[in-house]
DNA sequence: AACTATTTATAAGA
DNA sequence: TTCTTATAAATAGTT
């Protein structure tokens, strides 16, 4: 119905399907309506298009509770029944691998470990050896990246220094006052330091 | 739409209300399927008519259920029963709690530890130096567990060999033949140790 | 359940 | 999105 006969099959166009979705959704709230209206019927639509977003329609005098409840004795499927199995079912099986977790987490700080036998705790031993290991490869790490930064940071003092000199010469040769702040804000700058992990280098070049 | 206007009021004569109900409710449903078809949209559309008779549908690739639990999450309406609701926060907060617990696991194990800084990086590697400590504490206790039981089990041998001399002498005194398998069956007793942690000894007096 | 005159819904275009 | 309008589709009343 409309200038043009279409198929029954998903409009390609995104465009135009999302059109024809805002059109037709409210042809078929108004046709739920008209028969619970006409008919004495009760009606729930619900409807989410595409992008998700949901839209419902459900006759007065009622409500989608009622509904579902009719639906729920009338059909004796019984809706939820299965969902909250699945839920359960589930529960059941994380916790399970909670418990689980929960065993190897205590077994590796040394906890609860007299059921243990010889060759388990052999296979606990080596475990916490090796992650004691890089752990500690981890911790030096991080220190040496750490003094990486300190000395980098006192290499880009030294270099300010060095090129605020050069300023202060260059102005005192033209006669100006270069009194500008620039040392102060560059001791700001770069005073605490907040490296981490891959110093920024500052580009000094761009800055004179 | 027909041979002539109506107003959108219930319609008072039983017969044609049940007429227009069952050509509505035909219509209503196939502008559902189309526009789930056409839009890729998700319908659900359930209707009751004045006879208490249930007519339902659903669009394909998804189910009443399904839309229910959209309805559900996009509303925050309570449709069913506070019983699914605590399942469902419960499985969260286990979820939760398991991805808390394996990513501790990993960490003790020396895995996905580049994100962590120097403080958490010594109090990893103290856990891991604490739990060492008790696992070869342990595994120690278990070796000398076991080195106990044996030296226990040779002197068991040793005093039931002593006890069955004993007896044997006495049996030749009175005469009569000690043929009652203590010896075989004393042996089978504690052949293999099964002992781990409190080794229980054998009331020797009390057999005898 | 068919038929059909009319009303209603809507596809395409603006 | 909204309006317009030609046309398709739905359906009220009839048979």
């Amino acid at each position: 119905m409309g200038r043009g006969k279409i198929e029954i099959k998903r409009i390609e166009n995104s465009n135009n399907r999302q059109v024809t979705y805002s059109k037709r959704r409210n042809g078929l709230i108004k046709k739920a309506k008209e028969i619970s209206v006409l008919c004495d019927a009760q009606v729930s639509v619900i409807i989410f298009g595409s992008s998700g977003k949901m839209h419902e329609y459900c006759s007065s005098n009622t409500s989608l509770v009622d509904i579902l409840d009719q639906y729920h004795t009338q059909c004796g499927k019984r809706l939820w029944d299965a969902k909250q199995e699945n839920l359960s079912n589930e529960l059941d099986r994380i916790k399970k691998e909670n418990d689980n977790l929960q065993i190897q987490l205590r077994h590796l700080k040394g906890e609860d470990i007299t059921s243990l036998n010889h060759r388990e705790l052999i296979i606990l031993e080596d475990t916490l050896e090796n992650g004691l290991g890089c752990v500690r490869d981890q911790k030096d790490e991080v220190l040496m990246t750490h003094r990486r930064n300190q000395k980098q940071l006192e290499e880009d003092a030294k270099e300010l220094h060095f090129y605020a000199q050069q300023k202060d010469m260059m102005m005192a040769e033209t006669g100006r006052a270069g009194n500008d702040g620039y040392h102060q804000r560059m001791k700001a700058d770069f005073g605490p330091s907040t490296y981490h992990v891959q110093p920024i280098q500052p580009n000094l070049q761009r800055r004179f």
